[in-house]
DNA sequence: CCAATTATGCTGAGTTATAGCAATATTATT
DNA sequence: AATAATATTGCTATAACTCAGCATAATTGG
């Protein structure tokens, strides 16, 4: 490590301390990073020149008694954009959010199940243009992008065994939606990116969990564990659902979705009985423990060999979870030795995975704003010119 | 960062080096570390003068054609020891090791099953003693001490609920051993142990498995994801027998252990039938299909709930690898998917554990190295004097 | 014995972090 | 309204460490 090494240490040290906790002062930047206090003048300095950083006017007056008042600096959360994408067979949806994920506009579109992939590409461009048009951006001032699809997605960025969208198997969706953009593309697996969106929510707790994700009837996990999202071998890692031991092949409870005699899923009596469980209805409450009955197993098990922090329930499983919580925790202290890791609901519903899409973009900032900042060059100002948009 | 922590970071580069490929030139050290050649003379000279470092005088004479010869430099293996204790109900086990993990002396202990924690503690360290004396070191010299202990040792250092000996619940053995020593003394469970003395060997390879142990009937887990070893919360990772799901609840096997009418444990009739079934005796084949009958579902689960790269057979089960790994491929593959995880057997014996013990003092060694090169003071004598021990 | 080659010892230059002084802007006090 | 007290800022000098490179030393091959 030379010199400039440690520089670039210290930049992104601050930077870090600067996007989670502006506007901040010099003091407390100071006492944060530890570093003397002219370092961190001459990284704001370059950080300000860069458009990243800025000297926000709103130095919080009163709060201090006397002594001259502190300048406050900020994080530059709009001098770019990030971008979640959620590949569905029924669905295409997207949001676009400022550096800090904060939401800045969200499209959601319908399609029929059997869309051909050069049609969703289509409609997917559209979708983009739309949205950074509605924001006045354009795609150059796209700093990373995420996108969910089901199915595995492998090592060398191929999806495998969608089953719902067989002409996805063996495609390289990062490389097609990459070529859109000339920022990093990441591509991760619909129950993996629900579980990072449930990640370090408001302090910097929640930093190893399981997470279950169902869909319809399909189950399937997330890990963090140590604050990382596990992947696996090839991206194999949460695949429960060729696991028959762990009983969590398939959940079939009519709570979740009902199907019809052509075998379409139908919500509508599933919502229904959910409603009457809430009131009470004995039937009702019987089908919430049987699906706690058939969860349990699995979750004993997982608990016992990972031992995380929490097994948090998501989806379909999230959207009962006053009602499924309760009744897995009566099973499982039944336990010949209770677990200790703590069952609880997701805190997000049909967003949670777009919001893990926009966690991971935000997780891979660290590394992009300095490849970004070593060329330099985005403006200060947030809406960048036309003739830039062809790139 | 300051400069200081520049050249700590530098030191520790160095040494990291030095530590794996030593005797090592000046020309190779530049190459690795990627430093200026002044800066590592300046980072030697320091380790040198510290003891950790040596001028080995094997100049490798007749490899290189022309030029002057180049000097090597070598860590020096043989400047202090580290301590492997291995703590069961039947007996007390342990080794000292080089810097390298190279056994100096080892020792075993039987003792009666009921013997008193006291008089276990007595043993232990006379034991030690023994060890010490023998490779003419004193306590003083020991950097590092890890122990292995069955049971659940929760995150406060206390062990929980080792079947076979009761007398430990709840009680600190890091805090007991550490009274021996003023070094760090860890302790974990023996499974994670045996997982953790399998990582790494020769080249950088395994460094994501899960780890089956068998000790008689009993099942136990270790994890080693990411090149990182899996506590969970409060240690109970991989202790799976208290998960039913998955079926390795207890190894009840006539090929692990037989019990008598009165419950002892006996192994020579399971060591009979191994030698029937490698001779080719369809019965004893049997035995073994029935195993692996037992133990695909439990994998099978695993390999997709945490798609590591490898499942590895230790202890009993490691034993009889050459029989349980072919039958339990052949079982495997008439899964619905089959499993992209290699399930191989153990490396190591009985001794996996002692090993497990020396890697996990090694792991720590980097901080411990430079705790201790703050006080500088390790005579580079590697034989300690007299008035030492005492400390 | 000399040229070629490679390593070493050491000095000087360059970069960055730190320490600290004087100036500045505010609040509290008289 | 003037003054004291307090906290922040602008800036210069100092210190620490890495790096580049020159002259020297030790070896092999012809």
């Amino acid at each position: 490590m030379d010199h400039g090494e440690m520089h670039h240490h210290n930049t992104a040290r601050t930077l870090d301390i600067l996007y989670r906790s502006s506007p901040i002062t010099m003091a407390k930047l100071r006492k944060e990073s530890g570093l003397a206090r002219r370092t961190i003048e001459v990284i704001l300095e370059n950080l300000i020149a860069k458009g990243w950083a800025k000297d926000s006017e709103a130095s919080a007056k009163g709060v201090r008694s006397v002594g001259r008042p502190a300048r406050t600096f900020s994080f530059s959360y709009d001098a770019a954009c990030i971008l979640a994408i959620q590949l569905e067979a029924g669905h295409i949806s997207a949001t676009v959010a400022d550096l800090a994920a904060n939401p800045l506009a969200a499209r959601r579109q319908v399609l029929p199940i059997a869309t051909s992939r050069q049609e969703r590409f289509r409609l997917l461009g559209e979708c983009i243009e739309v949205l950074l048009t509605e924001v006045g951006r354009t795609r150059s001032s796209v700093l990373a992008v995420t996108v969910s699809t089901p199915g595995i997605v492998q090592d060398d960025g191929t999806v495998e065994l969608p089953f719902t969208m067989p002409e996805w198997s063996g495609f390289s969706l990062s490389e097609a939606v990459g070529q859109l953009f000339d920022c990093p593309v990441q591509v991760e697996n619909d129950a993996k990116l629900a579980a990072l969106g449930e990640k370090n929510i408001g302090g910097l707790d929640t930093q190893d969990f399981v997470y279950l994700y169902s869909d319809s009837e399909r189950l399937g996990i997330g890990l963090v564990l140590r604050n990382e999202l596990r992947r696996g071998v090839d991206g194999a890692a949460g695949e429960i659902s060729w696991a028959p031991a762990l009983g969590l092949r398939s959940l079939t409870s009519p709570l979740l979705v009902d199907f019809d005699d052509e075998g379409s899923p139908n919500y509508q009596p599933a919502r229904d009985l959910v409603a009457r469980a809430r009131e009470g209805d004995a039937r009702a409450l019987a089908e919430v423990d049987k699906l706690a009955q058939t969860l349990a197993p699995g979750i004993t098990a997982i608990a016992w060999l990972l031992a995380p922090q929490e097994i948090i329930l998501g989806g379909g499983l999230g959207e009962i979870q006053d009602l499924l919580v309760p009744a897995l925790e009566r099973i499982l202290q039944r336990n010949e030795r209770p677990i200790t890791t703590l069952i609880r609901g997701s805190k997000f519903g049909q967003e949670c995975i777009l919001n893990g899409c926009l966690r991971m973009c935000i997780e891979s900032l660290g590394e992009i704003l300095f490849e970004a900042s070593e060329l330099s060059t985005l403006s200060a100002d947030p809406v960048v010119s036309a003739e830039a948009a062809h790139v």
